[in-house]
DNA sequence: TCAACATTGATGCAACTGCATTTAGTGCGC
DNA sequence: GCGCACTAAATGCAGTTGCATCAATGTTGA
């Protein structure tokens, strides 16, 4: 056991680690320069907007979003308080409820999506042509399935952003 | 302005986030099962161990890891009181001072190297051929310079990894 | 039917982050 | 030498995270 990494591994780790946060900082700050809430927001708001009729469970919204469960609770809390969504109960499981939308929120969102779009554009877009920008996700999804031997942990993954675009 | 990202650019933008999400998410999981304090502390000890004498200014360290400079500074208290470094005084420049590396903290470093190193081969090595990790290093990096338009923000950039390995 | 167990969501607490400010010291121009 | 702008590092505060745990309800099986 214990083998090591060849030194290309190692250097696209150290990629991986450096340039995500870069990016991701760079996008975020795009967007709150704009006057807007984290992207964690928007990808609670986009769940919510693309669910049936524009609510979920916390338990569905936290599996979308690959958050632990306490965070998704406190992140419905901030867009309720926000009156971007609100809580309404559910009949059939008593335990749980329902989290809807709020035009407000849908307003937010698409708004949001301007200010997102253009900084991923600006951070990746105009960097990558789409055949790179394609074989990059590609590599990166070789990362992601299929655990060497025990099964990467899987709770509190993608502390900010999960399910983001579109 | 406000071009809009081809769907390749965003989905190579989600893939980004969310595989780095959780390829840090399990080695950092890795190293707390191991025992081991976070990477960010790794990388602190590395770059000191690394300096001619063990020793660093503050000021030098958060270059190093591209960390904003508060930061910094507590993750030296936490150093410190482990025991894992020292600050010194530094003669030259009153206002400053020097961190300098323990021998438990040069241990520390390298004992989680091993557990390290092994989770970046288990996470990445494992799953890339060395060509494939060369070339997503390299993909990578154009994203990370050459800013579209503005300079990309520079603080705060790499809250947790940045100068980790080896 | 009821005890044992699982699931949903919230919350108290301690640690950590970001921001703004403070304290101390440097160095320049005059 | 003095004032002033600048840099180094620390810190108070509010907001956020992770962890552990809780209360309420649901499910299952003898």
């Amino acid at each position: 056991m214990k083998r090591k990494p060849s030194t290309e591994a190692t250097e696209a780790w150290i990629r991986l680690m450096r340039i995500q946060s870069r990016v991701l900082d760079a996008v975020e700050q795009d967007l709150k320069k704009a006057g807007f809430p984290p992207l964690a927001w928007y990808g609670a708001l986009l769940e919510l907007s693309r669910a049936p009729s524009g609510e979920l469970r916390p338990v569905e919204l936290e599996k979308q979003m690959l958050l632990p469960q306490y965070s998704t609770s406190r992140l419905i809390d901030r867009l309720v308080e926000e009156g971007l969504a609100v809580r309404r109960e559910c009949k059939m499981d008593k335990r749980g409820l329902f989290v809807e939308i709020t035009d407000a929120g849908r307003e937010l969102q698409k708004k949001m999506w301007n200010s997102y779009s253009a900084a991923i554009e600006r951070h990746i877009g105009s960097k990558l042509s789409d055949a790179d920008a394609a074989k990059l996700s590609g590599l990166l999804d070789r990362l992601g399935c299929c655990g060497g031997k025990a099964q990467a942990s899987s709770k509190d993954v993608a502390s900010k952003e999960a399910a983001p675009a579109r």
